[in-house]
RNA sequence: CGCGGGGUAGAGCAGCUUGGUAGCUCGUCAGGCUCAUAACCUGAAGGUCGUUGGUUCAAAUCCAGCCCCCGCACCCA
């Protein structure tokens, strides 16, 4: 009756580089989620991909100056080098303009189309023949009849704020082109009808009482201020084409609205992970399982996300009648601030992803985000306290306590094992034990941020031990006591390996091969039952090069808060 | 009465669901050790848990009111 987890992350949308508050709102904890799960021995399935549909990639492609295809199809490889330099171990990373996603979400819009669930609508819309286009609420600028801005939005006005429709404004122009002769026509666009699905809706989130309360609280709120029909289909080129058969007329050139196509990425993803695995329906054992309980569906996501992952997709899926499997549970995170601020793209004021890892080892990041992640409440990225959390726990405790035990073994045992010890002294392994359940217990609860300070006591247990026991001076006495004491020392670090693999899996790794053991055999020991004392033998020879965290000082600190700070302009 | 999040030692946070000696990290002070990347280990000082009132034998934790802070233009999660 073995469950099997489904885990997905956010969508990273496509038009850039996206930034450290990104990865830690979706991304790096799905990732640490389903490698612990797969240690565990659990089947596990974890997607992602990039959101590629939508006006703001039209128009950083036009920054750009390439194609929109081409300019997604250079972010998606950016972005897909980006993760995995950070280590996130996706069984697919794919796309959502992928054929797959034309298919499914046209599938999607016919079922719901069939159902009752779509309704049409005609509304007057900017048209500006010179530019050849529909221009949507953001493609329209012109002079709030209000305050008299005369750069106000399709929108809003961002001189008073008042919202407004395209209409309302005095001398509309093209944001495209500029140009003024923009015609006011009538054209057809498709509403997914809420209102009809919303009882479902509602009964659906009913059963899900175990959420975290910022994901009820934001699903609440949106239901109890009225769930309104929502439009779900533009006027733009790039995007899924609604099916010519629906259109008014064959002159109109729609697509799905991108919040509608996107979150079937989830789905068609698993499909295009199916395909590349030679099992083309394998997607349907996850989306579609004969039993819903035989799969455990958990969603990472910041919390901007949470009203379209438990409120509009369900409703989506709901409204199909097909048995889709739906999500079990949504980790939803805070905002990562940058320094009391906020990231921008513009300003570039912040840490964006490519950048950290020119900076720094990937780990570093890891382990830095999660044991600071935004779990309860927004939290702030400095320089400082990044250092300070790096050198204090990576170099200090874990690095600290593996150097010792380096030196030791060097100098006196030549890089082999000094002694078979089983079973550990049981103070420590009692101590190792309680930590190492309690690790576990944490991540499977999804608590990042506590899972990591009980990795970092596990570390302070092997200093400690060491102290106490001062093999240094022992050695000097009794080689054999001093031996048993160091091949202690060296176990431990198994354990560390283990503990450490699904938070920082390079150092891990790193770890593994010092020891000179089996990464696959680190990778499929679960951490509770990683407190095993008998696995190394006397003479076992271990490697030399030792897991070496350099640390950053103060005058780097102060020259990268400076470089990131977006008040210097030339960073 | 716009929405959401938060107010717990100098700083950053946990604990609140399922009330019952207030806990962690950094910093400070003292000690130990000198194997180690001036690192490590131990101990101490430091908090009337924003505020007022209620429920209770008992409230940081439950309930009500109030105060303060942060985010909500583009970008962006």
């Amino acid at each position: 009756m073995s469950q099997r987890y489904l885990v997905t992350s956010a969508l990273p949308y496509i038009n850039g580089v996206k930034h450290i508050g990104n990865l830690i709102g979706s991304m790096l904890p799905g990732d640490v989620y389903a490698r612990y799960l797969r240690q565990e021995g659990h089947e596990v399935l974890y997607v992602c991909g990039t959101d590629e549909h939508g006006t703001p990639a039209e128009l950083a492609a036009q920054e750009a100056a390439m194609p929109v295809e081409e300019y997604c199809a250079k972010m998606y490889d950016v972005q897909t080098r980006t993760y995995d330099g950070f280590g996130i171990q996706f069984d697919y990373f794919g796309r959502t303009s992928s054929p797959s996603n034309h298919e499914l979400t046209t599938m999607i819009f016919e079922h719901l189309y069939n159902n009752g669930f779509i309704e049409e609508k005609f509304i007057n819309q900017y048209y500006s023949p010179v530019d050849a286009r529909f221009l949507p609420d953001r493609y329209v600028e012109g002079t709030c009849p209000h305050c008299g801005y005369e750069k106000a939005r399709g929108d809003q006005c961002d001189g008073c704020g008042t919202l407004l429709d395209p209409e309302d404004l005095l001398n509309p122009y093209s944001v495209i082109s500029k140009s003024k002769d923009l015609v006011l026509k009538q054209t057809q666009h498709f509403f997914l009808n809420i209102p009809k699905l919303a009882p479902d809706v509602i009964a659906w989130i009913e059963q899900r009482q175990n959420w975290q309360d910022i994901v009820r609280g934001i699903a609440q709120k949106w239901i109890s201020e009225g769930l309104q029909s929502r439009c779900i289909t533009r006027d733009l080129k790039w995007g899924i084409k609604v099916p010519k058969r629906y259109q008014a007329s064959d002159a109109e050139d729609k697509v799905f609205y991108v919040w509608f196509d996107a979150p079937n990425g989830y789905v068609s993803i698993t499909m295009d992970w199916a395909i590349a695995s030679g099992d083309k329906d394998a997607w349907k054992r996850w989306w579609l399982p004969d039993n819903v309980d035989d799969v455990f569906y958990v969603e990472f996501m910041a919390k901007d996300n949470i009203p379209f992952h438990t409120i509009f997709w369900p409703a989506m899926l709901l409204g199909t009648k097909l048995p889709f499997k739906k999500v079990d549970d949504i980790k939803g995170f805070n905002w990562l601030t940058y320094d009391k601020g906020k990231f921008s793209t513009s300003q570039k004021r912040g840490v964006f992803t490519d950048k950290a890892l020119e900076l720094f080892p990937a780990d570093y990041w890891r382990y830095y985000l999660l044991a600071n992640c935004p779990e309860s409440s927004d939290s702030d990225f400095t320089f400082e306290s990044f250092a300070l959390t790096v050198n204090k726990d990576l170099a200090d405790i874990l690095g600290n306590f593996i150097n010792r035990t380096w030196v030791l073994l060097q100098k006196y045992f030549d890089m082999k094992l000094p002694a078979s010890v089983s079973p550990g002294p049981k103070e420590l392994q009692a101590k190792c034990e309680k930590i190492v359940q309690e690790i576990s217990t944490l991540l499977s609860a999804r608590k990042f941020r506590q899972a990591t300070a009980a990795l970092r006591s596990l570390w302070v247990t092997g200093n400690e031990y060491i102290t106490e026991n001062e093999p240094w001076s022992v050695l000097k006495k009794d080689t054999q006591a001093g031996g048993e004491i160091l091949s202690h020392c060296v176990h431990l670090m198994r354990v560390f390996a283990i503990a450490c693999a699904p938070f920082i899996p390079h150092t891990a790794k790193k770890i593994a091969d010092m020891l000179n053991l089996d990464w696959e055999d680190i990778t499929h020991t679960p951490i509770a039952k990683a407190v095993s004392f008998y696995r190394l033998k006397q003479g076992h020879v271990l490697r030399a090069e030792a897991v070496v965290f350099a640390k950053i000082d103060a005058a780097q600190v102060e020259a990268l808060t400076i470089q990131y700070d977006g008040n210097h302009a030339d960073s």
